[in-house]
RNA sequence: GUGGCUGUAGCUCAGCUGGUAGAGCUCCUGGUUGUGGUCCAGGCGGUCGGGGGUUCGAGUCCCCUCAGCCACCCCA
């Protein structure tokens, strides 16, 4: 360690090499939301720390022990945000967007904070890109917001992606299924293993992921949340699915699906990718209609999604390779530094990539340098004002008119 | 938060049963006093993650601690 500081736990840094594959998957992302009309929106890192008890739900493990929370001077608690949606709820509610036409559609990305014990694929301060259409309960919307991270995720070309869909209903039916479930636990509690027994209260859905025989054995007769959604939850799945089937967006049904946070309802989703360790979900979200109404506002339905930038960054595992310049200046004689500035200026103002030696390098150590920068050309100025313009693939060099610069780049493709 | 594995130059790693550190790559310079990608030579670069202990002596043994990875847990 050359350094006594590191990067605190669970962060890093993103050097240039991987900045770049982040910075393509950002214009990805931004080219699909702008295309479907997600507007970008920006809300603070930090918020009041009630936002997320109130949103995400108290009892969940994120709130419970996995929040950065700390007092201001003023003595408020904060939180540095878990999660993306509360905070959008927040802000849709604070500046009135329900009286925008609906449904308001947005999309973000940025950094999001979890206190948990770091793995691949699992960071402390990781980011997220995400979006939301609020103000709408159609089916209509759930099927879009699904379809455009397929395409996100497609267009990238993560490898082996898969997506579980499935339905938790209403919060009533949600509440009256676990209690259903837990009974059925309970009345098979001999034929359970020690640790999912623990759980029966804590987690009973955890259950159906168990490896061990006697348990699901218990599961195969357990009832699953999709046999008790009401009329109206079923209807509005089916026309989900029905949606999905049509745009040719392959699913596999899960009855089972779980996710971490208490405010979904009706319509939940997660895109798995199995060239990932044991954090394979890369994206996921669903609907959240009684959120909005939970933070004080009128009831307003809302679906969308968030993809753990990380993740699929990890599933691609590929460099993007370092783009070359258009041009170097080097010059042979150091009384030609300020007429190579004002060349390289030049150079940059008509839109070419161009560069010079900043260290004082001789001829030899430039053109190395050029070489590589992975620069096309090098303009080399020489001593009384003469210039040769070398192209580096060929190892071709002419004289050049510097006076001409612009028409010896563009003209004379070597 | 629990358990396990790992931690030597910027990177990838070697270093046997303890005797005060090495290679390849990278970078810089020279061979070519004005010309890259090959080659040759030289150089820069490490308080062996950090702290303490045992010992005449520790990168090598013991303890603590920090960090990464794996499983659990959880989720993006």
């Amino acid at each position: 360690m050359a350094s006594k500081f590191q990067a605190p736990r669970g962060t890093f840094d993103v050097l240039p090499a991987a900045g770049r594959a982040r910075a393509r998957l950002q214009a990805v992302a931004t080219g699909i939301f702008e295309r479907a009309g997600y507007e970008m929106i920006q809300t603070p890192t930090f918020e009041d720390t009630d936002l997320f008890e109130r949103g995400v739900g108290k009892s969940t493990d994120i709130v419970r022990k996995e929040m950065f929370t700390f007092e201001d001077k003023g003595e408020r608690s904060l939180t540095l945000r878990p999660e993306g949606t509360a905070p959008i709820c927040r802000a849709y509610l604070e500046h009135g967007m329900h009286k925008q036409a609906q449904p308001v559609k947005l999309s973000y990305v940025g950094p999001f904070f979890r206190h948990e014990r770091p793995q691949a694929g699992r960071y402390r301060q990781f980011h997220q890109l995400g979006i939301e259409a609020i103000g709408t309960d159609s089916p209509l919307a759930d099927a879009e917001v699904i379809m455009l991270l397929s395409d996100l995720l497609g267009e990238l070309g993560v490898p082996g992606v898969a997506l579980r869909l499935g339905s938790l209903g209403s919060l009533d039916a949600r509440a009256a299924y676990l209690e259903e479930l837990k009974a059925h636990l309970h009345r098979h509690e001999g034929d359970l293993t020690a640790d999912v027994r623990e759980r029966i209260d804590i987690n009973p859905l955890r259950a159906f992921d168990s490896d061990d025989a006697g348990v699901q054995g218990v599961m195969a007769s357990a009832p699953t949340i999709l046999d008790a959604l009401s009329a109206e939850d079923q209807e509005h799945f089916d026309e989900v699915r029905a949606l999905l089937d049509a745009a040719g967006i392959g699913y596999e049904l899960d009855g089972t699906l779980v996710r971490g946070i208490d405010y979904y309802t009706r319509t939940i989703f997660s895109f798995v990718c199995d060239a990932l360790g044991g954090q394979s979900e890369i994206g996921g979200g669903g609907r959240y209609d009684g959120l909005i109404e939970q933070l004080g506002g009128p009831a307003t339905p809302a679906v969308g999604w968030a993809a753990g930038i990380e993740r699929i960054l990890l599933a691609l595992d590929e460099e993007e390779p370092r783009r070359g310049r258009d041009a170097f200046v080097a010059i042979a004689d150091p009384e030609q530094r300020r007429r190579a500035m004002a060349l390289v200026t030049e150079l940059r103002n008509a839109g070419f990539s161009a560069e010079m030696d900043l260290a004082g390098r001789g001829l030899k150590g430039q053109l190395k340098h050029a070489d590589r920068i992975g620069a096309a050309r090098v303009l080399i100025l020489e001593a009384g004002g003469t210039a040769q313009l070398r192209d580096m693939a060929s190892g071709e060099q002419r004289a050049a008119d510097t006076g001409n610069l612009l028409g010896e780049m563009t003209g004379g493709e070597a």
